[in-house]
DNA sequence: TAGATTGTTAATCGATTAACAATC
DNA sequence: TAGATTGTTAATCGATTAACAATC
């Protein structure tokens, strides 16, 4: 495997080496979602433009990253459902490994395991941990065992996968534990940047963030309009 | 305001015209997360490779970062600390409105009314709401009302943003509801596009695509390992 | 056929990085 | 001064979009 950046170069169509955008594996993530809902509504075909409508992409981008993985529909009649829905499984590994162990039972992990979200994907999470003895107990159908247990059962059940939602504190300590049992990709929760070998995946999940950044443009906008109302300017 | 695609163009530094990028807004953020806590460990200066390595990015990104938001520094001498900050601060309008309002106080919603991360970045949830009465209790000093009070309260508070954290099948409705009360900004965790007019902003949070996006990549390595075992590569 | 849609190439656009002058 | 660091310009890189040929 060739790694630069952030560009991951896998082999995917018959041999030929391609690279993919992380953007591009999100809206293929997207694009499985709507196509699953509208497969349950009763659809069977449908076209790069509904597609892109449903999930908020230009049609000529559902065209683009179709084509980048091989993907083909019928010229004029459109993409079949269930075709698209199984070659997008096949890209993303639905087949494969799904076990994911979750780190951290406090507040926002214990709501983890309760989560629809993660079962309606097919996610499953097969174990928690968590430092407290008083949250070693069953969430959810979850056992939560002590974190202590963490590396043998990352050994032994050979999971890939972690859901870190630790105290910052603790997030990177736990996070080499996790990577020296065997864990190769981790959700962190927790707000800060973990430092981790490159061949590691971390994908972070900064809530306050996102509220934050929600918050900067709604205040950026209002000042604005304030200001074009005593100061217009034209256009 | 001029808004084209994603990039909005507001008025900063003195009057000049200039745009910035998404992304952009998410590192100051970031940054203001790490300097926080290095003001708490007692350091007042900082360069610009530190801080670099302390969020992920070159020290380059961080000095064209602060650069477009002319925030500047002393050659040689690095930054002070307590002025990036209040900069940031500023940039990002923390002394303005910061009152959140939280919809749909289920498993994952009532998770958040507890969220420290909020708290500890100054962000009030001032309330919340949900449909079921068994829930309109108060969590965490948060009194959760029923969801029909919504409209006014958003009204009568003035409140220009929520986390919408309802179930998929009513997310669209509930969030037409809160933009014609007067709602300007969502950060919405249900796994659905929402159509909203232009001038709203959303920020979408899909847990299950985050960690699908995990279990992609670890996929994808392993296969690769395993085909380059048998089949090698020269470099 | 005419019209509609795919698939791809080329153009554009924006974000990141490299290079380096300024200067403390 | 010499060395280190900022601040900015230019180059690069990648992602998105526009244009359009192919074709059903």
């Amino acid at each position: 495997m060739i790694e630069t950046g952030k560009v991951l170069i896998v082999n995917v169509k018959g041999g030929t080496i391609m690279s993919e955008s992380k953007s591009c594996i999100l809206r293929l993530c997207r694009y499985r979602r709507t196509l699953k809902d509208l497969k349950e509504l009763g659809y069977v075909k449908i076209f790069s433009d509904n597609l892109g409508e449903a999930t908020g992409v230009t049609a000529t981008q559902v065209r683009k990253d179709f084509s980048l993985f091989g993907i083909s529909g019928n010229k004029k009649g459109g993409y079949l459902i269930d075709n698209l829905i199984e070659k997008i499984n096949y890209i993303l590994g639905k087949d494969e490994i799904q076990k994911v162990i979750l780190v951290g039972a406090g507040n926002l992990g214990s709501a983890l395991t309760r989560y629809k979200g993660f079962e309606k994907e097919d996610i499953n999470i097969v174990a928690a941990f968590d430092a407290d003895p008083a949250k070693n107990v069953k969430v959810n159908n979850i056992q939560v065992h002590p974190i202590k247990d963490v590396f043998d059962y990352v050994r032994n059940h050979k999971v890939r996968v972690a859901v870190l939602a630790v105290p910052s504190m603790v997030a990177q300590e736990v996070s080499e534990i996790l990577i020296s049992a065997g864990i190769r990709g981790i959700l962190n929760f927790a707000p800060v940047t973990l430092k981790v070998p490159e061949r590691i995946i971390v994908n972070n999940v900064n809530l306050a963030i996102e509220l934050e950044n929600v918050i900067y443009y709604v205040n950026a906008r209002e000042r604005n309009e304030k200001q074009n109302k005593t100061n217009p300017v034209q256009s």
